[in-house]
DNA sequence: CTGTTAGCGCTTTCAA
DNA sequence: TTGAAAGCGCTAACAG
């Protein structure tokens, strides 16, 4: 089933037929109708193989997402594809394990799918600049920021970690804590990891208060079996804690549950605070303070950003619009699992 | 850059460089040497719409991926991806929401990409018969079965749900619960529920013990809050239950923050299980009572069967091999969110 | 408004 | 073993 088999049966010409099939206005009523009755007749598909390599330029959107295990990032993809809907692009997901790399995915789909524009949910393409380099559509991060500013074609949208972490670290001392140890990422593997450590150590020094990085920050995975572990850790070289700031819910979550373990209740004995805001959070006993990012925001400026740039890109025009590096707020979810020191 | 530009400037003829590329034997080592040499002077690859629209058979999977939020099907994609690294195929994902219709979304892929094969991570395909009878591509079900039997290209991998159900609320019936109440899915909408409520209605009927669908069964999405709400309209409509028997974890993570939100302690005042065996589970205080699925096993075993039907289908000698309905062993997790009753 | 037609980049016969 | 050439299904430019 071709659009010649349409055109044969309708009595209208492959033009006339692919016109329709494109929104073409250049075509009358009765055409229309009579060829989308027979398309409709059979469920007829154009063959996108062939749209593709006439075109030579597809309606697709990448869209990488790294790590499938983060809830977050699914969320946003949802969203994502909620606007499509109403847009001329198609999405195409790509998922790529979390040690994976994503510029070698996106370089990828870039040959294979020749897409518009590229979305990278979560991963830290900047790591990767050579590769980076030989993406030729605009892309945009969401959840991580772009810290290089010598990418033109590369935006991103994330929320303020620094400040995030900050707030959060804050609440922490403002409640009296004073003996906070840290469970977050690698700090050489991620900006983000980098960040959140700021928002913290900023948070402190501004209580004055002490950190040892080498006694009192536990190195984990965004996992809950890493973030017991780290408890475990911190609580052994760190008996006198009263406090685990975390760099994510699960981590914090794994905590709680190894806290338990060692029959300490959060947050009577010891305050926990997450990172992200996680559904779970909500449903977790006791309910988690966290800093929530808005999903729903940095999802569709993330999309708009994209679409700004796709779409001038296409009229080639005027000089092409800069990459943007734009911060969204967050929020802080109170939450149970931080108690009031008595001092 | 195409197959054209590579020939012109290793001196050979384009139909050369394309059997280099893929691979043809027909090929002087030294034909093959110069073309590769070229080839990855500019990193050149094949364009892939146009191999498509010539070769009209892609070594494309489709993996149908419905409702990104469950963590269960990312971890099968997970494991399938993992494979895939060793054969020739390339995984196309297809995130659809959990409402959208994943045959329909099954059927535009096989025009789109002409898939070799597609993998249902979810949903019902059997749902939507006539859809489901245009895919001409051998296909598999997993998490779900396929009860219909009239289609030959779509085999399924499952573990038993009856069993499982049956063997979870078995354990609360052990333990001396009586009044126990269930928070399901809808059991018009999908067949999974009718089967996990069958296995709770075994056992129950099996220990002798009445059960009330209209008073004790509650409908609730696959979410934390309307766990939430069950579990609250329950509890008010039958005050003296003593247990919950939940049709997935987070739905009885909901209920346990709906309990504790009563000032109900789990599991000291009401037991409650869940089902999946999500790794949140393990992390959770208490932990969960559950039915895990056996990931690995279900993935592998999918993705088998699936190959040995594209693998035959190529050969296209001996019969079509015929579809299977495999179910696979669970295991059953204790947790701590079971308390035995003295009676 | 509609029909005709030249390719898009590739694979795959068919001949040499 | 290699080259030449015929399309795969579609779009878009052009002619009518």
């Amino acid at each position: 089933m071709t659009i010649k088999d349409i055109a044969k049966e309708c009595g209208y010409a492959v033009g006339t037929v692919s016109r329709v099939l494109n929104g073409n206005p250049n075509v009358s009523p009765e055409a229309r109708e009579k060829v989308m009755s027979v398309v409709n007749k059979y469920d007829f598909v154009l063959n996108n193989s062939a749209r593709l390599l006439k075109s030579q330029r597809s309606h697709t959107i990448a869209v990488i997402l790294k790590g499938t295990s983060t809830i977050l990032l699914n969320n946003l993809y949802g969203i994502i594809q909620g606007r499509m809907e109403n847009l001329p692009y198609l999405l195409r997901a790509v998922v790529i394990d979390e040690y994976d790399d994503e510029v070698a995915a996106a370089n990828r789909v870039m040959f294979e799918q020749r897409p518009v524009g590229i979305i990278f949910l979560g991963g830290n393409p900047g790591d990767h600049p050579e590769e980076l380099r030989k993406i030729t559509v605009p892309s945009v991060l969401i959840t991580n920021s772009m810290d290089k500013d010598d990418f033109p074609l590369v935006s991103s949208v994330t929320t303020d970690d620094v400040a995030g972490a900050e707030c959060c670290a804050r609440y922490l001392i403002e409640n009296g804590h004073k003996k906070i140890c840290v469970i977050g990422g690698d700090l050489e593997s991620s900006s983000i990891n980098v960040k959140r450590y700021r928002g913290f150590r900023n948070a402190m020094e501004a209580a004055g208060l002490p950190f040892d990085y080498e006694k009192s920050y536990h190195i984990s995975k965004y996992d809950y079996g890493d973030g017991a572990k780290a408890a475990k850790a911190l609580l052994q070289k760190n008996p006198d804690l009263t406090a685990l700031f975390t760099m994510s819910d699960l981590m914090a979550i794994g905590a709680c549950r190894q806290l338990a373990d060692m029959g300490l209740r959060v947050p009577d004995q010891v305050s926990v605070t997450g990172y992200d805001g996680n559904i779970v959070t909500e449903y977790y006993t006791p309910r988690l303070t966290t800093i929530r990012q808005d999903e729903t925001a940095l999802a569709n400026r993330g999309l708009d950003i994209l679409l700004e740039r796709i779409g001038q890109d296409a009229e080639a025009t005027q000089e092409p619009l800069p990459p943007v590096q734009e911060k969204l707020p967050f929020s802080f979810v109170k939450g149970e699992s931080v108690a009031r020191l008595l001092s």
